[in-house]
DNA sequence: GACCACAATGAAATCGCTTTCACATTCTCA
DNA sequence: TGAGAATGTGAAAGCGATTTCATTGTGGTC
């Protein structure tokens, strides 16, 4: 089954049945209808490996993220294939496993499809695998990392504002003694929330005690022991914000081992919003991120 | 940058190129090693439609889910995506958004890109675009749905044993009223363990109260609602089985509503073991459907 | 009525690889 | 030593689309 075959059915030559398939305003309604209903009756689906090949798009653009199962990713593997569905195109996903060589294969797996484009969502990022791809003038989009320039682009996310309505948040609930649990130093994303909370602290008039900035690392095994250790302090704080939702739904398990509650002991705001929040007991409060939104953007 | 200038490069045809990337045993090992400094020289990567076009078979296999971020899903696709790398396989991911129309785009681009095999996760499925898939001779293989034939696959899981041991383990507990929160009854596999957990009861020797077995809809407000039903109940159980992780958290949530601690007043077993069962507080016990497991066998 | 511009269509080249088949060597064994 | 088998390599024909360029037919203009 082939555009060959379409063609005899339909009297027509492939080039017509090609332009059909492909919408173009050069064939007649009366000879598109025809080209249509054959395809309808063969049950024809193009080949788009020759289609890619052939015209030299693939309509495949390429989304590589750190690991589908780290809750922060799916709603935007979603969103993104949502966005590109609408304009006819396709995504690749692809994962790395936070493996610097798995991030090599999977820059080659774009590379021999072909890709008309690439979303790098991951944090962490090889020069060199960047060079090979935009050596190639394959459009790229990162987020939040890598410096924009000709045929890069870098979604920069504007933390500070969503921060600012947490320590908002907080002191209007008259908390002034307020903690942070920070991502790993290392990210730059991390960086600047922490830095962005600081700030926030300032512009709000509270005291800034830098004891009550502990480091996680996004995953909830450090938030529990980053919580742990601020329990330890004092004074203790009486409301903590973290830098993810992973690291407040640890920060809560330290809590709760010690037989304290959220919020009557001690108030928590994490930040993502990933659907996870919604399962804790009681549900977090958390400052969404919209990955729809950077989804769209990226696409 | 193509297979001819590799092959100029190396001195050879691009037959013997094509051959040494396929790593056939017709080639010298000292002219595949031209060959192969030629590639790395190049920067060469071979065009996957162009292989895919030449050779007819696309190393790409299918894998169809409901939706990515229903938390079943990610360890599933992660999986079985190991699997395929491991075998020099890739995987194509569709979401059906549990939309019959989106199903149908789904199979229409596996056709499109005529991959070699189909995985269909989902739960519900269209007779009619199974044929599609199986007239053309494309192997399939379902998740507990579909009557294994000629090319076509079922993966039929074991709900019993694990119903079986978590009935065991609220009896070893001393519980003699034992509810159940279904799926919904329109799915097989829903149905398949809520007679697994009523053949469960009568092994045990315990008795078994249809008024308490309850259906949910796989989902938390399903869990939500059906276990304030439960709740109304006289006499009401000490312990809840419930057919998958989300129907618990949901019911959990209700208890915790009504003032109610699990385990202190009421036992909560779910099922599936979806990463979130550790969120909650405390950490809901749940028997382990090994995705891993499903994903390796399926491919 | 002749000429031209334009629209619709078809023939054939092309994309980059795989694979068949033919060919030239080299090896094996009587 | 020579016939035949085995081995490594190359030329060229696909694979199934797209796209360029040529061709045909149509209507409009003077």
């Amino acid at each position: 089954m082939n555009i060959k075959e379409v063609a005899r059915l339909a009297k027509v030559s492939t080039a017509t049945v090609s332009r059909t398939i492909n919408g173009s305003d050069k064939v007649t309604a009366e000879t598109a209808q025809r080209v249509r209903s054959a395809i309808e009756t063969l049950k024809f689906y193009p080949n788009t490996n020759a289609r890619a090949l052939g015209s030299g798009r693939s309509s495949l653009y390429g989304l590589i993220i750190s690991d589908i199962t780290n809750p922060f990713f799916p709603e935007l593997v979603k969103s993104f294939e949502d966005v590109a569905v609408q304009f006819g195109q396709e995504v690749l996903i692809a994962n790395t496993n936070y493996d610097p060589h798995r991030m090599e294969v999977c820059v080659s797996r774009m590379l021999q499809r072909k890709v008309d484009g690439v979303a790098i969502m991951t944090s962490e990022m090889d020069e060199h695998l960047i060079d090979e791809l935009s050596s190639r003038s394959i459009p790229l989009v990162f987020l939040d990392t890598g410096t924009p320039q000709k045929g890069i682009s870098n979604i920069a996310i504007d933390y500070a504002s969503g921060i600012d309505a947490a320590v908002e948040h907080l002191s209007a609930l008259g908390h002034t003694s307020i903690g942070f649990i920070s991502g790993p130093m290392t990210l730059t994303s991390a960086r600047v929330r922490r830095r962005a909370f600081m700030q926030s602290l300032k512009r709000k008039g509270l005291y800034l005690d830098r004891r009550l900035i502990e480091e996680g690392n996004h995953r909830m095994d450090g938030g529990h022991e980053a919580m742990i250790r601020l329990l330890g302090k004092d004074p203790r704080p009486t409301a903590v914000l973290t830098s993810n939702d992973m690291t407040a739904i640890g920060a809560i398990g330290a809590l709760s081992e010690h037989g304290l509650k959220v919020p009557r002991d001690i108030s928590m705001i994490g930040f993502d919003d990933i659907e996870l929040s919604a399962f804790t007991q009681p549900a977090l409060t958390t400052v969404r991120l919209s990955r729809p939104a950077i989804a769209k953007v990226a696409f």
